[in-house]
DNA sequence: ACCCAGGAAATTC
DNA sequence: GAATTTCATGGG
């Protein structure tokens, strides 16, 4: 068991439940269990607290950096708040939201299969791919699997999945990356309409797949995906604003703006 | 039967 | 080239 203290600005239920995370579920005693980076865990917070149990001592600062715990929220919402009134409002409302530092390679492949579905049919067949070609894990979950693992296989042999038409997607995901031919670390670094199109070699990568990736699976801050809420959200409550106007943290503005809009959607008649 | 779902490719005009 | 259609699958 690891614990952090003194967190501030987590809620785990809006931090693991916004939509930028497909592997994590909620327990009926309120703590969420998932696997990342290959180890299974189960979350909690107490109070100020972070709990994380099933964890060894020495990923700590593994966690840590999954959690984005060094990053000062408070200060970034407060930067975000002087931008617009209706951001200071939907900052305030999902404050518990933190971006997740999550493998690049699953962070790709899940939103791929995210495209036109909706989360808990996103959540399912991320699940069946796991089980049917990640490693399995002592109390039975499973880890994602890598893009070498993938690249051997077919279309035919996804159907398991029932991902449909985004099976093709995958199979060219994990063979680009795994030959090379597409580098993920090279995105994190290369400036960012570099990185964008360095994804977008992908078929079935454009341009708010590949915005999704550098956001949640490289920490790129400063991408701002525009899916059907945010151009709704944009539309109606942001007129005046184009998605550069929300600087470099962009994405974290994105989220909350996401996450408020999913929550309160009678906002949109 | 119909619509929608954190889109993108394929086709059409 | 820009606008429309299609793409599997499942739930409401």
């Amino acid at each position: 068991m690891i614990i952090f203290e003194h967190i501030a600005d987590l809620d785990l239920s809006q931090t693991l439940d916004c939509g930028q995370c497909f592997r994590w579920t909620e327990q009926p005693d309120g703590a969420f269990s998932g696997v990342a980076f290959g180890k299974s865990v189960t979350a909690r917070t107490e109070n100020d607290s972070l709990l994380i149990d099933g964890a060894d001592e020495s990923d700590r600062e593994l966690w840590r950096s999954y959690f984005d715990l060094d990053t000062d929220y408070t200060r970034i919402r407060a930067e975000l708040s002087c931008l617009h009134p209706v951001l200071k409002e939907a900052a305030s409302y999902a404050s518990g939201i933190r971006i997740l530092r999550q493998e690049p390679f699953e962070t790709l492949c899940t939103f791929i299969i995210s495209q036109n579905n909706n989360i808990p049919r996103i959540k399912g067949i991320v699940g069946r791919l796991c089980e049917n070609f990640g490693e399995p894990l002592p109390d039975g979950s499973f880890t994602f699997p890598s893009a070498k693992t993938l690249c051997k296989l077919t279309v035919e042999d996804l159907a398991p999945l029932r991902a449909g038409f985004r099976a093709r997607y995958l199979v060219d995901a994990s063979r680009k990356v795994s030959s090379g031919e597409v580098d993920l670390e090279l995105c994190r670094s290369a400036p960012y309409q570099d990185a964008r199109a360095e994804l977008m070699k992908i078929t079935g990568v454009g341009v708010k797949v590949a915005d999704c990736t550098l956001l949640f699976g490289m920490h790129r801050v400063e991408a701002f995906p525009v899916d059907v809420w945010m151009k709704r959200a944009l539309e109606t409550l942001f007129p005046e604003m184009t998605p550069s106007d929300f600087g470099e943290y962009g994405g974290i503005a994105q989220q909350y703006i996401f996450h408020f809009s999913r929550m309160n959607p009678e906002i949109f008649g």
